[in-house]
DNA sequence: AGCACGCCGACT
DNA sequence: GTCGGCGTGCTC
């Protein structure tokens, strides 16, 4: 008997392995066997499906092809080939592996990120009954009824057997089905994306021609509506002026639409080869409108053009400065036909609420369907479109949010970033957790391309940038036509306190202001960043105030659902009728929020129309555009929000804007609060007045009418405000003047996390010095779903290398979570935290 | 991330 | 005696 060889020897010529990305938080790559018979058609950047684990299957992205065998272990085969031409570019394959590198994540949660969820797999497991099982005496009742469910049909995923059992424990069953060999258990791997196909009709290729069309409509005299079927094709598709015009074909349905005689008609049709049917795919857009509408730009913006595009010439990014209202949109969309026009591709980078509004309508009628949009609202299909429709070349533009920077652009030739200081734009929770402006930058450089980046109120590092000279920067400080800036008050509430003429959150000088604006049937516009009614509940008799039980936080009160929440893991509570601790009835709430504004300004105006715009008022799908036009049409008189409102919105009729709680934002224990309350004051203020015939009046209550940030914003004096903060910035060696990495270790037990964390900052002090590692710090909410955190903050000075610090740095988190007793602690890795 | 394996408490 | 808790480790 011959033995089997025990090791295989590797032909170096022909077998092939391929080193595959996994969406999966693993720090490496997975080395796979190609087939033989997918060698020759196998790309980098394809996607395929393998096995993974036991019995689990995943969508894969390959991302290098090689001849070495793996030394340590038997590499399993790929078992699909799912795209024939590589669906990720090279550029992305270089993107995602930079990130990894650069946001210290794994690649596969970059993949998880980039790919729109279509583009994955689901791989739902699937029962069958085996047909050779025959020993139905060993079976519990249980089994036999999954059993006779499964006779019945081919095969069942377990919720449809869950459905039709009703609710048993069916994977326990299955399992136990499998052990005694009774059923199969498999994998059914599909695609999630299904392209929306229409089933069109057209004549059959011999009827192509007048004389052949003519023949058919005289031979049909006898059965006139098979005729009539005929005529009315020939109505909708002119065959007989323009043949060519039959391979378009006409939809099903339009020939179908009035009666259903026509149907069986055109059924005979086809079976007599006169008519055909073939389905093609469309798509979900409407390519509707004709493109083209005229843009003018007044001289200041064709001037501010003109520089944007001589800075390029020497540099490739340019910021543009341009206060609210001075028509920034019009240079953008100019720029960015100058670009299509030189035939490559361009990004538009927008934050997330902005694009909900005018400005996308504004650009869908001048770039018509050669414009994509990729938003998060958008369901998976149509991002799948979006990424289809670049690598087709459909899209040469694409208008979308922070994700929009994973989209498979080859020839970008200009990305915009607006609203570039905007927070949005840089991703928190799940990794990786990149700024998207940053990214875009990386992007721009790999396909030579330029980047523009538009603010009203820039950030300080972009704006240090570009006052370094490293950046071109550009400023348009006028607003658009003869429209003026607000007028803006500020409301001292210490005084009106001392003078008893607060009425509850507002001054006197707002409601008089609010009860004008009313009377002369203007708009006004209510800025309060909370949400909720009140942030928490307080006993008067004891000390009880109202907390998450997962997190040190207060729970938040909302009136309209009657509940306590948590804004940190989303614990609900229901209202106590009386104090929990001691019974008494004297429950406060603390401080307020946009809910308790709607409330009490109703109560000051029982007549007035108010609308509240936060996240508690948008969750449901439309309701965020409905407000919006709601506000538009003139219905409402008032309008209270968070920062949502602060964004993109351009009404004609607001004249007043009145904004809460200044101080809390300056005062927010945070280097950036100052930066933060100043863009948001501004942008808020910006929503007032912009139109030519009037003045708008903004009105900011606070308690220190004097401090600097205030007057800074009186003045609309960005660069004074920048002049101040760069120096802080300087003293305190902050961004732009260090590069910034928090390191959020958690525990469930926080004398482990506290010893983790401590350990942690030892370990890195003694390569980086005591100046650059800052910790561990109790954060400002110290325990998240009863995990215990600590934070530590490395500040790298811009001089040296970030790059082999990064690698220092994981290597310590590594040794530290090899520590046995330290398994369980979690280390979160955030660079260039905001 | 899943998922399996494995080692300690409250139940038939 | 077992069922099931979640701590730990592995996935080509």
């Amino acid at each position: 008997m011959q033995a089997l060889p025990l090791t295989f020897t590797f032909d170096e010529e022909t077998t092939y392995f391929a080193d595959l990305i996994i969406p999966v938080p693993i720090p490496k790559l997975f080395t796979y066997r190609v087939p033989r018979d997918m060698v020759e058609r196998l790309k980098v950047g394809a996607r395929v499906i393998v096995p993974f684990g036991k019995n689990r299957v995943y969508t894969a992205v390959v991302g290098r092809i090689h001849h070495q065998p793996p030394s340590t272990y038997q590499a399993k085969y790929i078992l699909e080939l799912l795209d024939e031409y590589p669906l990720i570019t090279a550029y992305q394959l270089e993107l995602f592996e930079w990130m990894a590198e650069y946001y210290l994540c794994n690649i596969g949660d970059v993949l998880n990120v980039a790919l729109p969820s279509g583009l994955k797999i689901t791989s739902q497991s699937k029962v069958q009954f085996n047909p050779d099982f025959d020993y139905p005496e060993l079976l519990t009742e249980e089994e036999e009824r999954l059993l006779a469910e499964l006779k019945k049909h081919s095969a069942l995923s377990y919720e449809e057997l869950g459905r039709l059992v009703g609710e048993t424990n069916v994977p326990t069953t299955i399992k136990s089905l499998v052990g005694k060999r009774a059923v199969i258990v498999f994998d059914e791997v599909r695609e999630k994306y299904v392209p929306k196909m229409v089933r069109k009709v057209r004549l059959t290729e011999r009827y192509e021609n007048r004389e052949q069309i003519l023949n058919l409509i005289n031979g049909l005299e006898k059965s006139p509506k098979q005729q009539e079927v005929v005529m009315k094709y020939l109505s909708y598709v002119p065959v007989l002026n323009n043949p060519v015009l039959n391979r378009k074909g006409l939809d099903k349905t339009v020939l179908n639409q009035d009666d259903e005689v026509s149907q069986s008609s055109l059924q005979t049709l086809i079976k007599n080869q006169v008519f055909e049917t073939f389905e093609v795919i469309v798509p979900r857009f409407g390519d509707d409108d004709r493109p083209n509408v005229e843009v003018k730009l007044t001289e200041i913006q064709q001037r501010a053009c003109n520089q944007v595009l001589s800075e390029f010439a020497e540099k490739d990014i340019v910021l543009l400065h341009g206060i609210t209202g001075s028509g920034k949109t019009e240079v953008y969309i100019n720029l960015i036909q100058h670009a299509l026009e030189s035939g490559s591709q361009v990004l538009y980078l927008l934050p997330e609420i902005a694009l909900t509004t005018q400005i996308v309508v504004r650009l869908k009628k001048v770039f018509g369907d050669k414009m994509g949009i990729y938003h998060s609202k958008f369901s998976d299909n149509e991002r799948v479109e979006v990424w289809k429709g670049i690598v087709s070349g459909q899209y040469q533009f694409v208008v979308g949010v922070r994700s929009s920077i994973f989209l498979p652009f080859d020839n970008l030739g200009l990305i915009i970033v607006d609203e570039e200081h905007e927070t949005s734009y840089k991703q928190h929770d799940p990794a990786p957790r990149y700024h998207a402006r940053d990214v875009a930058m990386m992007i721009a450089y790999w396909q030579k391309a330029k980047v523009l980046l538009g603010s009203a109120t820039p950030s300080i590092e972009t704006y240090y940038h570009a006052q370094q000279g490293r950046y071109g920067l550009v400023e348009l400080l006028e607003r658009y036509g003869d429209a003026m800036l607000p007028d803006i008050v500020l409301v001292n509430t210490r005084i009106e306190k001392q003078q008893r003429k607060m009425k509850n959150e507002f001054s006197s000088v707002l409601l008089e202001h609010l009860q004008q604006n009313l009377e002369r049937k203007e708009q006004s516009i209510l800025f309060q960043n909370r949400r909720g009614y009140s942030p928490y509940l307080q006993c008067e008799d004891c000390e009880w105030t109202s907390r998450c039980p997962n997190c040190d936080v207060s729970l938040t009160y909302h009136m309209r659902d009657a509940e306590l929440r948590c804004h940190y893991c989303g614990h609900k509570d229901p209202v106590p009728k009386s104090c929990p601790a001691c019974g008494s009835f004297k429950v406060r709430t603390i401080g307020f929020g946009t809910e308790k504004l709607e409330d009490q300004l109703q109560i000051v105006f029982p007549e007035a129309r108010i609308l509240r715009m936060d996240l508690d008022t948008t969750r449901a799908k439309n309701a965020y555009q409905q407000i919006i036009s709601e506000f538009e049409g003139g219905n409402v008189d008032i309008l209270v929000g968070t920062q949502m409102i602060s964004k993109g919105l351009d009404f004609g009729n607001v004249s007043l804007v009145g904004i809460f709680d200044a101080d809390r934002m300056i005062h927010y224990p945070e280097f950036r609060a100052v930066e933060r309350a100043f863009q948001m004051i501004t942008q808020v203020s910006g929503r007032a007045g912009r139109r030519a015939d009037r003045r708008g009046k903004v009105l900011i209550q606070t308690s220190n009418p004097q401090q600097a940030v205030l007057l800074k914003v009186l003045e609309n004096d960005y660069k004074g405000l920048f002049e101040e903060e760069i120096v802080e910035r300087q003293n305190f060696n902050y961004p732009p003047f260090s590069r910034l990495i928090k390191l959020t270790i958690r525990h469930s037990e926080q004398s482990v996390s506290l010893q983790a964390s401590q350990r942690l900052v030892a370990q890195l002090t003694e390569k980086l010095g005591d100046a650059r590692v800052l910790g561990p710090e109790v954060p400002l909410v110290e325990r998240i779903r009863n995990q215990f955190l600590y934070t530590i903050l490395i500040k790298l000075e811009r001089s040296i290398s970030p790059k082999a610090a990064k690698v220092f740095i994981l290597d310590k988190i590594n040794e530290l979570l090899s520590d046995k007793g330290l398994k369980a602690v979690t280390v979160v890795a955030d660079v260039d935290c905001l």
